[in-house]
DNA sequence: GTCAATGCAAAAACTTTGCAACATT
DNA sequence: AATGTTGCAAAGTTTTTGCATTGAC
């Protein structure tokens, strides 16, 4: 636990931004000037691998398109990102955009559901992968 | 609606993967050998804003670091970006978690629930601002 | 001819990696 | 001495932009 990562690790407690890479480099160069920008992703990669922190999942991952535009949900698999379609009941989706505990001003408009797991073929091949996390 | 916008459009149909742009480019290239990845970016740009086709969302963002590990959800502003934390009652996140009509050979393992919407800063600066979709 | 769309190349934004120097044990 | 971490610079990825040219109306 060398003085970056505790700065880091400080600076991302305190805020309640859940900021990016750069954001956190930012503040915490106030208070040790040299710390540089990759310090800033090893340090966030180690804490995640730790547990001590979290990414927000979803984020970081190449954009990916689809041809269908009604409200729908999709499956990741969390190995090799494939992304297929997948289905809730219509209560349920009733029910989550209703359930709106919503921080003080906030107006919701719509919601993202990702279910994430292995797909078929990740499931057979058990091999590790050393993979990014949250993607 | 030129040739490559056509081809792009009819190729993102015809796949379910939900492909990203560069492999877009490569599957649309087979027909169209001279088309440009740039070509691809504003085509799926231009779709996305006349509704026709929609970016799997979270995708594409700057990666944002959490400090809380246990499970929550968040909301996020649609115009600047801001996440915050979001509190949904246990029951429906517990039935979230049973909830799954995944394809065949899926294991599902987690899932991620983010709310989109307005911040209180965003209501109240009405003023248009050209932002990606998708964020 | 006008206007939008294209290809190419360069740039921008975000993230990772190689490496020599530096601490800490 | 051995190990792991740092800063810096360079490189890797994904996405956007500038610009001259092309093509459809």
């Amino acid at each position: 636990m060398t003085a970056q990562r505790q700065a880091i690790l400080a600076e991302l407690r305190r805020l309640t931004t859940h900021p990016t890479a750069d954001e956190l480099h930012s503040r915490v160069r106030r208070r040790l000037p040299r710390i540089s920008l990759a310090t800033v992703y090893r340090n966030l990669d180690v804490l995640c691998r730790a547990g001590l922190i979290a990414p927000v999942s979803g984020d970081g991952a190449p954009r990916r398109f689809d041809s269908n535009v009604e409200p729908h949900y999709h499956v990741r698999c969390v190995r090799c990102d494939r992304v297929e379609d997948m289905r809730i009941s219509p209560s349920l989706a009733r029910q989550l955009q209703r359930s709106t505990a919503a921080p003080a001003g906030f107006r919701i408009t719509e919601h993202r559901l990702e279910f994430l797991g292995l797909c078929r073929r990740c499931c057979k091949s058990r091999r590790a992968v050393s993979k990014k996390p949250g993607r």
